[in-house]
DNA sequence: GATGAATGAGATTTCATTCAT
DNA sequence: TATGAATGAAATCTCATTCAT
């Protein structure tokens, strides 16, 4: 660690970038409105990425690496596939809830974008699902998931969901503090694992 | 009424725009290649729709319009909760099987992307949940679903779960045949309201 | 007199353009402007006029045929030429009084827009300076007006002078009222005619 | 300071539009013919003036403001009223001798379409009226011009005379030379304010 | 590294005009 | 006469990208 701390302007970069998507829409912004929130010249977003594109891309692959280190990591331990699938929701919520604007990049601007976004993205998207499959997956083996669904599309069908809580959040469809984020957590994997329904033995 | 239908140019252009955007994606279309798919002029496309937008917006609306009735159908039956949802995951998953590329440019261009598009649309996707969650209510004040879970919340996570499966059949992450499709009828609902996990009781 | 009057759409073309033109300018109207003031069908335009400009064309030559013969009556008479330019400037400030957005868009759309429109337009200009300078030749033969100013030239002047007060009033930079009409017809003519300056032997 | 001046392009794009504007109207040119002619890209145009509007509003504002102080200038003096008038005439002749363009332009386009221009066009051709208005005024307290004729609209018939004048050379009405524009600023002050009559005792 | 003037392809949109009915 | 849907050339304006300094 130096005295003169170098200002690191292509991180700087990036940041502005993730406030001025959130704010704008990728599509809706231009490159100066990147530089001008950046606080630095036009001509350096081109010399730090090559494209308008590639500040997305940078944007959404660091961290997606990151989910998806994070998902190893939660499937290398032993805990239950319930309490797995609620660290996985913890960290995305988490996530949000410490930078509610990347997140919203990502999901607006990238995973429901995959359109336009080449192969790479699709790729490491499926490679998330494939993860989270994976612990579904065995889970089944274990006899403590029902078999009849594919892991395949619960893990889909659970990444959705977390999705679309996310989604609900950050077009201000749903109420958002810090207790509804922590409720959340919770209630999506309580949706998911133990369903809507009560037990029958439960009904009156 | 005449044997031979007068073409109907408005129509048309509506048509060709579902393909094209599909295809291209919304934002790297031109309107030219509407005109063109259509077979109609450039300026046909501006004398019956005032901008881009508002191609997309029609698009959106009429189908959306669509899906609300059907719900507020569905929803005035005595069928149970579980029949219900599985009639609303039904008629999606139908919607997309008749028509795929109209599904997929309401789901990656518009729900998607409600941010870009004003409040007129988040307005008719915030009904559709509440319409879902007026479902889940009643189920849980008829003591056959959990109460503790938020019934918007559930509206929510049920319908993630379908548009994250729809987009699985988009992008090819999941196999998507006729067999696939009433499969997974069945499995979104069996996962949201029986869940994922065995019952206790099941268990080896 | 028919009891059924028979509508005249071409008049009610022009009298139409007349008020968009005022309102909107020409080049900022579109001719179905000039339809729904006129309470007809596009195309009746086209009926009517080979194209907008001719609307602008007829309206022009209409107008400007009434002051030509006009300034050869006037001219005919053996009025004095100080009163001969008094019933000119008279009759155009009458006009204006009479149809304000004629007189403004002949003035802002033609007489001053020169360039766009022909050689034709010009023509029908020039030959109302030749009228009013042909005045001025005679009084000055008959001694009644200074011979070194040329005659053309002092024609160019009186017009100007006329033409600016209605720009004036136009454009609200001038009062105008009944009073403040009757009174320009007075004093543009002793401007001309008599000069800003008292003769010398008046003067203190 | 180099020998070799820097080109100083947003400068050859004004003087390219005051030609390309005076040749073929405002309205008739595209901005690539402005382009062109300048000799630079398209969008340069775009990089320095917002809009096609605002070249032609740079241009009038910056000639006018010119104008502006130079009438202040000549008030400022203390020379006869008629004289103030001739430097007048002078220099907007003057102006028009040394870049006929330019003035064809603010005359043609501008002055007279203040219409479609805002009220910001307006309120400094006004305040060009005033100026010469305050001109009369004193003239007319001082006993030297006649009191019955409104100083305001005296202003408004002098810069009358002198534009339609202008306009006359503009449209080839009238024959342009450099005896003609000599002669010009005399007559128009002399005809404005020593009128076009002779003085009763000097008639036959 | 850093700057921002310069480039120009390409997009949306407008609207005068045509024409089948 | 009368209609207005249909046409498509042309215009403005945008903005990602390049590049000389």
């Amino acid at each position: 660690m130096s005295a003169t701390a170098a200002p690191d302007r292509r991180r700087a970069i990036l940041d502005a970038a993730v406030r001025v998507f959130a704010r704008q829409g990728f599509h809706a912004c231009r490159v100066s409105d990147i530089a001008d929130e950046a606080g630095v010249a036009y001509g350096l977003v081109y010399h730090y990425f090559g494209s308008k594109d590639s500040v997305l891309d940078t944007l959404f692959l660091e961290r997606w690496a990151v989910m998806l280190e994070m998902i190893a990591e939660i499937d290398a331990t032993h805990a239950s596939p319930r309490t797995k699938l609620e660290q996985i929701a913890s960290f995305i919520i988490d996530s949000y809830d410490h930078d509610p604007d990347l997140m919203k990049v990502i999901i607006v601007e990238v995973t429901r974008a995959a359109n336009s976004f080449g192969q790479t993205h699709l790729r490491q998207i499926e490679e998330a699902y494939r993860r989270i499959a994976a612990i579904v997956s065995r889970a089944q083996s274990d006899g403590i998931f029902k078999a009849e669904i594919d892991a395949e599309f619960a893990a889909l069908t659970f990444y959705g969901a977390i999705e679309q809580v996310l989604t609900g959040w950050i077009f201000d469809l749903l109420p958002r503090g810090q207790e509804e984020l922590a409720r959340a957590k919770k209630l999506i994997v309580e949706t998911i694992c133990g369903g809507l329904e009560r037990e029958a033995r439960e009904r009156v």
